[in-house]
DNA sequence: ATGTGC
């Protein structure tokens, strides 16, 4: 365990543990977070996962914690590692086993007050249209050639098929597609499990919500982003499926057995690694890159079901147009700033969201001056948040925020604790319409289960690394 | 997160 006293605070909301901490550590770990939230993650191995990571063979600057984090798979959830690219470390548990989990926001063109009557329908047309639940697969029918397709291009394919249009593709992270995907990486148990999961939620903490926009904080970027006060949107949050998770589970067995090949000690196993470069590292990052590409498929097809829900029970002219969509569990090549130079570096981001400052070329035009939206889902029933990317995030945090509120119970724990039946009866009495698919795996996703994400949001803001620009309250959830 | 454990 991890001793407060070995934790430094170097700035507000900022807190550090030295390189010389322990040997074996290339950079040092920073924590984002507020003295509460670090007590709390005292609690968990997250810190000294933190402290593991800095360890991979090229990291660089320190091994980062978003106020969201929590004990994961090797790495912290919540955490940023930047490793030199092209011989750095590449490792799947710093991507996690939900490859490209993530967000994205749709905007309405009206008020929640003009909707509200039909708010019921609503949720229950969406909830009809999208498969959720552990599993679950849906009703598209490919052929193993049409989901290697699928794996090459994307949210490209999806639009290609009739699945929404091309400003979709704009106002998506890198498109909704990674050029280096290769098919043939993916296995082909991985190929089976996520071939009828297209156009499907998951379970966990898995969610669509229809929110209303609670509160504008800064004025220049909710207009530039299209956001007022009073207007209805719609959050979704899902993955890669059992697609993802499999090539996760197979890429880490590989890597653990390559290591020692390549003369790399871990100082725990979970964070096995390969050199970017290696033919191990190279082929994980096809199939990741594989399976980012069917998530952003996903997202993108239940995007086009829940504009058709929403016409069918508005009519044919109400309209859902993209706000962003963000990618919160990935890695990418990316150009930063180190010791005053531009450098090629491979960003893992775990349970963390791009942020890329204002006039970054990958933000699409219509943001560019603002700086990229970043779209931060909260614990369920409670708020979830639109913030923007800033320069000061560039440099501290190589373009990176938060990804949640971040549990702050295991999920044993919370079963243990909370009673799922009661929970669905404070979601009502709050005015919010659940529509639950498992109300035994409901109290996992309790509100105290996590982090208070105003809590979490505000070290963001406070610390610069990205601002906030709206709040959002929800009025339906549908969950798994 | 996940056909929720090897």
């Amino acid at each position: 365990m991890i001793d407060k006293a070995d934790i430094r605070k170097v700035a507000p909301f900022i807190w550090q543990i030295d390189k010389s901490y322990r040997p074996g550590m290339n950079v040092p770990a920073i924590i984002f977070a507020t003295e509460q939230i670090l007590d709390g993650v005292l609690k968990d191995r997250s810190i000294e996962q933190l402290v593991n990571v800095t360890s991979l063979s090229g990291i660089q600057k320190a091994a980062m914690a978003m106020p969201d984090m929590h004990e994961g798979y090797g790495f912290p959830i919540g955490g940023v590692a930047a490793t030199s690219w092209p011989s750095g470390a590449i490792s799947p548990g710093g991507i996690g086993y939900d490859i490209n989990c993530g967000v994205r926001l749709l905007k309405s063109d009206c008020r929640f007050s003009q909707i509200e009557q039909y708010i019921g329908k609503l949720g229950h047309e969406i909830y009809k249209s999208i498969p959720s639940g552990v599993g679950k697969g849906g009703d598209i029918r490919l052929s193993v050639k049409e989901l290697d397709n699928v794996l090459q291009h994307g949210s490209k394919w999806a639009v290609k098929n009739g699945y929404g249009n091309e400003r979709d593709l704009e106002r998506t992270e890198s498109s909704g597609c990674l050029e280096n995907a290769y098919p043939n990486a993916v296995s082909e148990k991985a190929k089976k499990r996520g071939i009828d999961q297209l156009g499907t939620l998951g379970s966990g903490n898995h969610f669509l919500e229809i929110d209303v926009v609670d509160e504008i904080y800064d004025t220049e970027c909710a207009d530039a982003y299209g956001l007022f006060k009073g207007q209805a949107v719609v959050l979704i949050h899902t993955g890669s499926r059992g697609l993802g998770h499999q090539v996760a589970t197979d890429y880490v067995k590989i890597m653990m057995s390559s290591m020692e090949k390549y003369g790399i000690s871990v100082p725990d196993r979970e964070l096995a690694y390969a050199p970017f470069d290696s033919p191990e590292g190279q082929r994980y990052y096809a199939a990741m890159a594989a399976a980012a590409n069917f998530a952003w498929a996903n997202r993108q097809i239940i995007t086009h079901k829940i504009r058709e829900a929403w016409e069918s029970v508005l009519g044919r002219d109400a309209r859902l147009t993209l706000l962003y969509d963000v990618a919160h569990n990935i890695a990418k090549i990316e150009d930063h700033e180190i010791d005053g130079k531009s450098r090629k570096v491979i960003v893992h981001r775990k349970g963390a969201t791009r942020a890329f400052g204002p006039h970054h070329p990958e933000i699409p035009e219509a943001y560019r001056v603002v700086g990229q939206p970043v779209i931060i889902p909260g614990s369920m029933g409670t708020a979830s948040y639109v913030l923007a990317g800033t320069e000061a995030g560039m440099l501290m945090s190589f373009g990176s925020t938060c990804h949640g509120a971040g549990r702050q119970l295991s999920r044993s724990e919370a079963t243990r604790m909370i009673d799922g039946k009661q929970l669905m009866m404070e979601l009502r009495d709050r005015g919010i319409y659940p529509y639950i698919g498992s109300i035994k795996e409901l109290a996992e996703e309790a509100p105290e289960a996590y982090k208070d994400v105003d809590d979490v949001v505000d070290v963001i803001d406070r610390t610069g690394i990205a601002k906030k620009v709206a709040k959002l309250k929800p009025v339906v959830v549908i969950k798994g």
